[in-house]
RNA sequence: GCCCGGGUGGCGAAACUGGUAGACGCAUGGGACUUAAAAUCCCUUGGGGGAAACCCCGUGCCGGUUCGAAUCCGGCCCCGGGCACCA
C-alpha cells in the first residue's frame, strides 16, 4: 500500500478495475438483485462542448443515488446521453461557418472524453443522442398517430419576427425589442403551426400532480398546477349587431358575481372584432384603431414582455348590449388582453378588478361598485384590495334597470350561481372551467431539429409522410448564415412527389421543438436498438424511480414529458401515465466573479485564478488583486458560471491536481443538494485534505486492523463505548440523509466517523478491542464514503481486506446502525428555566420524570435562578431536555 | 406584472416533526515541527461586557402565537428560478 494517497492512480486503478467487470451494464430481470430495478436518470445534457463543474455537481448527484440504491440490493441503471438539436449548434455556425451537426458531434465526442475521468455509473450502451435519424424518426412517427388521433393539428401562431434577417427570433433571441443580430425593432407576426392539444388532458395532468405525485417536490406540484391554472367561471355573450348581421361577443369571467359592473368589454388587438372594426373605421377614412393594433405588433410575443408593458388601450366607438341589464357597453381594443386565452376577451369591472380600476381611471372610464364588505368605504379612486375579495361580499347595486334581474344581498357563490342560471336561460352563457394551460407549439422555423414529416401539395394540402418512408432525414451539411430557414432553400430536401396523388410538391421546413425529443427520450434509454419506438424493456425499467434536474425545468419539460408519456399510454405504447415516480430538483453551481472595469465603462472578467483574494486580521476579505500586476480588481459577487463573466470552473485541472473523488466529495459537501452552491477552489482543497487523511489514517492502522477479531466484543469499556455510539449514531444519520438525498451532511458524517477514530486510536483500551472497533470504523466508514468518493473507498476496501471478506464494494450491503450500540445508559439533559439555558444534568436513561425533575432542580446553577420562585409549570422533553417554568 | 423558492458567523453550511443556534468544513490569528518553505499537527475564532465564574444580545426587517420560534402565523425588504421559441 502506497503510504501517500496518489488519486489519480486509485482513480484509474478503480475505474480499470469496474470497465473489467463491465459493473454498470445493466440487464433486465438480474437474478442478482432480487429487490427489483431502480431507475435513477439525469436530465440528459445539451452539448455545448465544454463540461463545467454544474455538469460535475448533477451527474454527481445522480451517481450517488445509483451506487446507493446498488449498495442497498437494487437492479439499478443509469443510463446517458445528448440534447442535440437546439439554437446553440445553429449560433456556433453562423459564428464559425461549420454545420450544426459537424459542431455537436465534435461536441459529443469532447463531452464524453471529460466525462471519463470522473468515475459515473453510466452504462454507456445505452446511450441516445437526439439527432441521430434512428432517434426522432420515432418523433416523426410519434407526431404521425398524434395527427391522426387529432392531438396534432394546424393552427396560426404567433411568433418574433425579425423584419431585416427575414427570420423568426426565439424570445431569448429579442434583446430590449430588437433582433439580436440585426439590432432591428422585433414584430408580431402569425403564421401556421403544428400544435399537441395537450389541453386534452388538463384535467389528468392536473389531478395526478396534485393528488399522486408524492415524490416530487412541493414546490414543482404548486408551479404545475398554477401553470394548468383550473378556473371556474362563466362564459357568456353580449349581443351586437355588425352591418346588419347578429353576433355575439364572447368573454370568460371568474367573477360573474360583478357583471352588474361592467362598464367596459375589452378585446385583444388580434380579436376578429377589433379588425372588423378597424377594417370599417378604415373605410371611412379613419385609421386610429389600425394604428393602434399596428403598434400592439410592435414588440415581442414573451409574456413576460407583455405583462410589463404599460396598458393601453382605444376606445372603438362601438357598442354592445350587455346581456342582463341591456346596458350600452363600449368596446375598447387593449394591449393587455391576451388572444390565446380564453375568448380573446375580457369584461371590464373597474370596480371590482384592479387592473380595470388602472385602465378606467386612465381613460376616464365610468367605476361603478356592486360588491360590499361590511362597512369599508368605497372609493373611485384609490384601489383598495377588498375590492376584489370573494369572501364575504355581498352584491349592491346589481338590479338591471327593467328589474328583471336582481342579485343585491348575493354571497359570491350566490351570485355566481344565479347569473350563469339567467344568462343560461337567455341562451347567452354558461358555467365553464377555463384552463390556463395552452396548447403546445412545436413548429419552429429553424434548420436544426426533426423534421415535421409533413409534404404540401397544391392539390392536396398538408399531407403526413407515410409511416413507410420515414424518417425524414434532416440534411446534415447545411450552414445557417443567419437570415431564414437553410431547408427552405435546399432543393434536395424540398424537392418530392405528393403521396396521395403523386405530383410534385414540397417538403414542409418547419422542424420540431426540442422539448419533443426530451419528452421520451429517457423511454429510449430502456430500450436500445429496439425496431419499434419502444418495447418490453421499457416496461421493465419505466416508471423512473428518480429523476433529477433542475428547477427550470419544473413546468415546461417536465409538463410535456408527463403529457407525452399519457399520449403514448393511449396509444398502447406504455402501461404507466406517469413517467417519473420521484424527482429531485438540483440547484446550480456558481462561482466568484471579478472584474475591472476600463474607461469606457466596459469591464473585464478575471478568471478566478487570476486573482488573489486578501483578508483582514480577522479573515474578512477586504479586497483583491490581480496576480499579473499585483493591482486591485473588483469582486462581482458571486453567480451562474457563464462564458462572459469568466467563471466557468472547468473540472479538468483540479481532477488533474486532486483527484475525481475529490471533486465529487466537495461538489456534495458544498452545500444542499436542492439549492445552489459556489464552488470554492480552496474549500475543495479541504476536502481533499480530509480524504488524504483518511488514507494515511488506513495506512497506519492497516496492520492493527489485520490482526483484529472480525467482530466487536459485546463489552466494552466506557471510552469505547462512547466512540461506538458515535460511530453508529452518526451513522444512522448518514443512512437517513442518504435516503432524503442530503448529500452535504453526508460527507460531514464521514469526516466525524474519522475524528471519531483518529480519537479511538489514542484509546488506552485492551488491544483486540479497540482494533476491533477501529475495524468496524473503518468498514463503515468507507461504505459511508463510498457512493460519494468511490474510488478511494474501493482502494481502501481492498487494502484493508474487506473486498476478500464482504466482496466488491459495488454490491456489498450498506451496514445498518446496531442497536446495541445506539442504547446509552445515560442520558445528559438540557434544563431550561423559562425557556433558557441554564445548566445539563445527567440521568439514568429509564429515570422517572419525578426523578428527573429532583435532579434538575437540585442543580446549583439552575437554583440560582429559580431562587425561591414559585415554580408554575415543569416541561419534560424525553431524552432532550426539561424546562421549568417560575 | 404573475407563479415558485431562498435569506443563519468573515465564507459554505448544520440544527430530522417547535426543544442546547452555529455540527462539519473553509478562511483568519496564534503555536509546534523544519535551516527555510511546503505538507502535517495543536489551540483560537458570532457580537458585547467581565480577572474569572458567568451575564446580555444574536438566525433579512417589523409584529404575533407559545413554557419555548431559525422553524408556525401576519405584514414588509432583498436575492434567485420560471413565464410557453434558451435548454
Amino acid at each position: 500500500m502506497d503510504p501517500t494517497y496518489d488519486p489519480a492512480a486509485v482513480e484509474r486503478a478503480a475505474q480499470e478495475h469496474w470497465r473489467a467487470l463491465e459493473a454498470y451494464r445493466a440487464k433486465e430481470n438480474d437474478p442478482r438483485f432480487p429487490k427489483g430495478k431502480y431507475y435513477v436518470c439525469s436530465m440528459l445534457p445539451y452539448p455545448s462542448g465544454k463540461l463545467h463543474m454544474g455538469h460535475m455537481r448533477n451527474y454527481t448527484l445522480n451517481d450517488v443515488v445509483y451506487r446507493f440504491m446498488r449498495s442497498s440490493g437494487y437492479n439499478v441503471m443509469t443510463p446517458m446521453g445528448w440534447d442535440a438539436f437546439g439554437l446553440p449548434a445553429e449560433n456556433a455556425a453562423i459564428e464559425k461557418g461549420i454545420a450544426p451537426a459537424e459542431w455537436t458531434r465534435a461536441n459529443i465526442a469532447d463531452m464524453k472524453a471529460q466525462f471519463a475521468p470522473m468515475g459515473f455509473a453510466f452504462d454507456w450502451s445505452r446511450e441516445v443522442t437526439t439527432c441521430d435519424p434512428g432517434y426522432y424518426r420515432w418523433n416523426q412517427w410519434l407526431f404521425l398517430k398524434m395527427l391522426e388521433g387529432g392531438i396534432a393539428y394546424r393552427k396560426t401562431q404567433v411568433v418574433n419576427w425579425d423584419p431585416v434577417d427575414q427570420t423568426v427570433l426565439a424570445n431569448e433571441q429579442v434583446v430590449d425589442g430588437r433582433g439580436w443580430r440585426s439590432g432591428a425593432p422585433v414584430e408580431k407576426r402569425e403564421i401556421p403551426g403544428y400544435y399537441l392539444a395537450i389541453t386534452r388532458y388538463a384535467e389528468e395532468l392536473l389531478d395526478e400532480v396534485t393528488n399522486d405525485l408524492e415524490g416530487w417536490p412541493e414546490q414543482v406540484r404548486t408551479m404545475q398546477e398554477n401553470w394548468i391554472g383550473r378556473s371556474e367561471g362563466v362564459r357568456f355573450a353580449f349581443p351586437f349587431e355588425l352591418d346588419g348581421k347578429s353576433e355575439r361577443l364572447w368573454v370568460f369571467t371568474t367573477r360573474a358575481d360583478t357583471i352588474m359592473g361592467v362598464t367596459f368589454v375589452a378585446v385583444a388587438p388580434e380579436h376578429p372584432l377589433a379588425r372588423a372594426l378597424a377594417e370599417r373605421e378604415v373605410a371611412r377614412g379613419a385609421r386610429r384603431l389600425q394604428t393602434f393594433i399596428e403598434e400592439c405588433k410592435r414588440g415581442g410575443v414573451a409574456d413576460a414582455e407583455l405583462a410589463a408593458l404599460e396598458k393601453k388601450g382605444v376606445a372603438t366607438g362601438f357598442f354592445v348590449e350587455h346581456p342582463l341589464s341591456g346596458e350600452r357597453v363600449e368596446v375598447w381594443i387593449g394591449n393587455y388582453v391576451l388572444m390565446g386565452y380564453g375568448e380573446g376577451a375580457v369584461m371590464g369591472v373597474p370596480g371590482h378588478d384592479e387592473r380595470d380600476f388602472a385602465f378606467a381611471l386612465r381613460y376616464g372610464l365610468p367605476i361603478k361598485q356592486v360588491i360590499a364588505l361590511g362597512e369599508e368605504a368605497f372609493s373611485p379612486t384609490e384601489w383598495k384590495p377588498w375590492y376584489a375579495s370573494t369572501e364575504g361580499s355581498r352584491c349592491i347595486h346589481s338590479r338591471s334597470p327593467d328589474g328583471r334581474y336582481d342579485y343585491d344581498g348575493k354571497s359570491y357563490q350566490e351570485a355566481v350561481d344565479a347569473v350563469a342560471a339567467d344568462l343560461a336561460a337567455l341562451g347567452l352563457g354558461e358555467k365553464r372551467v377555463q384552463w390556463r394551460l395552452r396548447d403546445w407549439g412545436i413548429s419552429r422555423q429553424r434548420y436544426w431539429g426533426t423534421p415535421i414529416p409533413i409534404i404540401h401539395c397544391d392539390a392536396c394540402g398538408a399531407v403526413p409522410v407515410p409511416e413507410t418512408s420515414l424518417p425524414v432525414l434532416l440534411p446534415e451539411d447545411l450552414v445557417p448564415d443567419g437570415t431564414g430557414n437553410p431547408l427552405a432553400k435546399d432543393e434536395r430536401f424540398l424537392a418530392c412527389s405528393c403521396p396521395k396523388c403523386g405530383k410534385p410538391a414540397r417538403r414542409e421546413t418547419d422542424t420540431m421543438d426540442t422539448f419533443v425529443d426530451s419528452s421520451w427520450y429517457f423511454m429510449r434509454y430502456c430500450c436500445p436498438g429496439a425496431e419499434t419506438m419502444v418495447d418490453a424493456r421499457t416496461e421493465y425499467w419505466m416508471a423512473m424511480d428518480q429523476y433529477i434536474g433542475g428547477i427550470e425545468h419544473a413546468v415546461l419539460h417536465l409538463l410535456y414529458a408527463r403529457f407525452w408519456t399519457k399520449v403514448m399510454r393511449d396509444l398502447s405504447l406504455a402501461s404507466f401515465g406517469e413517467p417519473f415516480k420521484r424527482l429531485f430538483t438540483q440547484g446550480m453551481l456558481l462561482a466568484h466573479c471579478y472584474y475591472r472595469e476600463d474607461a469606457n465603462g466596459r469591464k473585464r472578467w478575471f478568471y478566478p485564478a487570476e486573482v488573489e483574494q486578501q483578508f483582514d486580521e480577522r479573515g474578512v476579505p477586504v479586497s483583491a488583486v490581480a496576480k499579473e500586476d499585483g493591482k486591485p480588481v473588483l469582486y462581482g459577487g458571486i453567480e451562474k458560471m457563464s462564458k462572459s463573466k469568466n467563471n466557468v470552473v472547468e473540472p479538468g485541472t483540479f481532477i488533474r491536481q486532486f483527484g475525481a473523488d475529490s471533486a465529487r466529495a466537495f461538489v456534495m459537501f458544498a452545500g444542499p443538494p436542492d439549492q445552489s452552491a459556489p464552488w470554492s477552489d480552496a474549500s475543495a482543497e479541504g476536502v481533499h485534505r480530509f480524504l488524504r487523511r483518511l488514507w494515511t489514517f488506513c495506512h497506519e492502522q492497516r496492520e492493527r486492523i489485520a490482526a483484529a477479531p472480525r467482530s466487536v466484543p459485546p463489552a466494552l469499556d466506557a471510552a469505547l463505548k462512547k466512540t461506538r455510539h458515535e460511530l453508529h449514531v452518526t451513522l444512522q444519520q448518514a443512512l437517513f440523509d442518504y435516503q432524503r438525498m442530503k448529500f452535504n451532511t453526508v460527507v460531514s458524517a464521514a469526516m466525524k466517523m474519522l475524528i471519531a477514530l483518529e480519537t479511538a486510536r489514542e484509546l488506552p483500551a485492551e488491544p483486540p478491542a479497540s482494533a476491533a472497533l477501529l475495524r468496524e470504523g473503518l468498514g463503515v466508514l468507507l461504505q459511508t464514503l463510498y457512493p460519494v468518493a468511490p474510488h478511494i473507498a474501493h482502494a481502501l476496501w481492498v487494502e484493508l481486506g474487506f473486498a476478500e471478506e464482504r466482496g466488491d464494494l459495488l454490491d456489498a450491503p450498506m451496514p445498518q446502525p446496531s442497536e446495541a450500540a445506539l442504547r446509552q445508559d445515560e442520558l445528559e439533559l438540557v434544563v431550561q428555566v423559562n425557556g433558557k439555558l441554564r445548566g445539563r444534568v445527567t440521568v439514568a436513561a429509564e429515570a422517572s420524570e419525578e426523578a428527573v425533575k429532583a435532579a434538575a432542580l437540585a442543580d446549583e446553577h439552575v437554583r440560582k435562578f429559580v431562587a425561591g420562585k414559585p415554580v408554575r409549570k415543569v416541561i419534560l422533553v424525553r431524552g432532550k431536555l426539561i424546562n421549568i417554568v417560575v
